[in-house]
RNA sequence: GGCUCCAUGGUCAAGUGGUUAAGACACCGCCCUUUCACGGCGGUAACAGGGGUUCGAAUCCCCUUGGAGUCACCA
């Protein structure tokens, strides 16, 4: 059996939208799980939709999630050139178009575009209330396809705008195998006369996606199911063509909460969105690895060569799946608690100085962080209280489990601040010795004796680390002008 | 609306004719603990409905219902 060629074929219309990217990693997956060959082909057809610096964004999530491409515009394997635009200048679409023409299989098509509009004709639940969208569907009525040759040849001489369409029978029925959801059969009379080379000479999606599909030998096409329904009209073309299909892995649908279509607006729906709301590369792509597919072992944090070992696409499958963003949290969380300290450090860097603008020890205040977060983003309002003490009300004092409440608080602080003043050495131990001594000798609770200080100092219900470590990190100054705050604010509502 | 697809807890998801119907997230409780987390232990919660086939159906077939996708000179 020859090699596995699977290729991601994104059009640079922007970001990359998370449906793309688990594409790309299927495809990836798919690939390396034979040892068989990922290719990149930009499909940029579409020149009105076309964005600049959209081609760098794919270059980079490649590069970011570790999907790394064998062939693409940037590493020729012999079937290049691998952007669509640059294929088209040889002429080859329109090549193969008049192929098809030629054997009746395709046609030319001046109709113009209020033809066309006359044809529309409306859909959908139009009386109901607004709620339904009505959409406007056209089928082709095929009336170019009876032009006679010399109308035709007349309309070519005179340079009257063309489209060149598919032929498709009226009558009879198309099927197709897709490895996911078996083998789908249409009526012919369902599908539309769709067009393969648009007036301005470029290739439809459709079309130059055979074509080169083809031409490249990709023995898998895999992509979103929401091609599905056109597949059957590229089956036409191979077998017009007289080509020999792919297999199709078409994927399930990722939907959001409502269980529609991700679409630009629901906030996660792409990568770059992702990693700025703090979430990392691995743990995207492992979160994504999970929408569709599962690890016959069991296991959900998987690393990519874990991944490429255990993937078969033939476990996908075909219910579509709700990205759940809660989920995601999580296991971004498990990433940032594997990491060591040192890359954690440096990745939390950023978050942490954005947030506090003094010079504290940063390493010690990430380690504390480290455990307890599930985004980067969620570092902020987490050691914020280090740059500044917080507004907080005195009930904070009051913790029915720590049995502390205003009047103990008081207390303890008072005769706590100049035990803190005396300190020559100040560290964490040399705090924790002092609170734990005024523990013991008051035969108290730990809590009642931690829990007012960790709270004078922090301002906060939950901080990260406790109050030794918060002190020590705050320095002595500032703590124990925090305490005499608590110690203002507490004589006060006593 | 036509066509196509889908249907196990709130979500992801095992399961492929015989199981007490896994596991994970979330949620709840308990333990640990100087708070919150982390960690540990436990719990609530599902085969959409109805017909068949079969000794036996979550698993196979049909219908109903529900949901989704698609119907462009977009991809």
């Amino acid at each position: 059996m020859s090699k596995i060629r699977t290729r991601f074929a994104p059009s640079p219309t922007g970001k990359m939208h998370v449906g793309n990217l688990r594409t790309a990693l299927y495809e990836y997956l798919i690939a390396k799980h034979e040892d068989g060959t990922f290719i990149l082909r930009i499909e940029d057809t579409d020149q009105e939709r076309y964005v600049d610096g959209a081609i760098d964004i794919i270059y980079r999530t490649l590069e970011g999630t570790g999907l790394i491409h064998d062939e693409g515009p940037d590493k020729d394997g012999g079937y290049g050139p691998y952007v669509q635009s640059e294929r088209m200048a040889s002429g080859i679409y329109l090549e193969y178009a008049k192929k098809l023409v030629e054997k009746g299989s395709a046609y030319y098509c001046f109709c113009t575009k209020d033809r066309l509009a006359s044809l529309k004709k409306a859909v959908g639940n139009v009386d109901d209330d607004e709620e339904d969208e009505v959409k406007e569907i056209i089928k082709y009525d095929k009336h170019c396809l009876y032009l006679s040759k010399e109308d035709i040849e007349k309309n070519l001489a005179d340079k009257i705008p063309y489209v060149i369409r598919q032929n498709i029978p009226l009558e009879g029925t198309t099927s197709f195998h897709d490895t996911i959801f078996g083998t789908i059969t249409v009526d012919n009379e369902e599908l539309d006369d769709m067009i393969l080379i648009k007036s301005d000479g470029f290739p439809t999606y459709n079309f130059a996606n055979v074509v080169d599909d083809h031409l490249m030998k990709i023995t898998h096409v895999v992509r979103g199911n929401e091609y599905l329904s056109s597949t059957p009209k590229y089956t036409r073309l191979y077998q017009d063509f007289g080509w020999e299909e792919p297999i199709y892995v078409h994927l399930p649908l990722i939907t959001n909460e409502d269980h529609k279509k991700l679409s630009k607006r629901s906030g996660h729906s792409s990568y770059e969105d992702l990693l700025e709301q703090g979430f990392l590369s691995e743990a995207i792509v492992n979160f994504i690895a999970l929408l569709g597919w599962s690890s016959p072992n069991n296991t959900e944090i998987m690393s990519l060569s874990e991944l490429i070992r255990d993937f078969d696409y033939r476990g996908i499958n075909k219910s579509p799946a709700v990205f759940d963003m809660v989920k995601l949290r999580w296991m971004n969380g498990e990433y940032l608690k594997m990491m060591d300290e040192d890359d954690f450090y440096k990745i939390a860097l950023p978050y942490i100085k954005e947030a506090i603008h003094k010079d504290l020890d940063y390493r010690r205040i990430a380690s504390l962080v480290k455990t307890r977060i599930e985004t980067l983003c969620d570092i902020g309002s987490m050691v914020d209280f280090f740059n500044e003490l917080p507004e907080y009300d005195v009930e904070m004092f009051t913790h029915k489990k720590m049995k502390t409440n205003s009047e103990n608080s008081l207390n303890a602080l008072t005769e706590l601040l100049p035990r803190f003043e005396a300190l020559e050495e100040y560290n964490e131990a040399s705090i924790e010795s002092v609170i734990m001594s005024y523990i013991s000798e008051k035969q108290i609770k730990n809590g009642q004796g931690l829990w007012p200080v960790r709270t004078a100092v922090s301002g906060k219900q939950s901080t990260p680390g406790g109050a030794y470590e918060i002190m020590s990190i705050l320095g002595k100054d500032e703590s124990l002008a925090r305490i005499r705050i608590a110690i203002d604010k507490l004589s006060k509502a006593v």
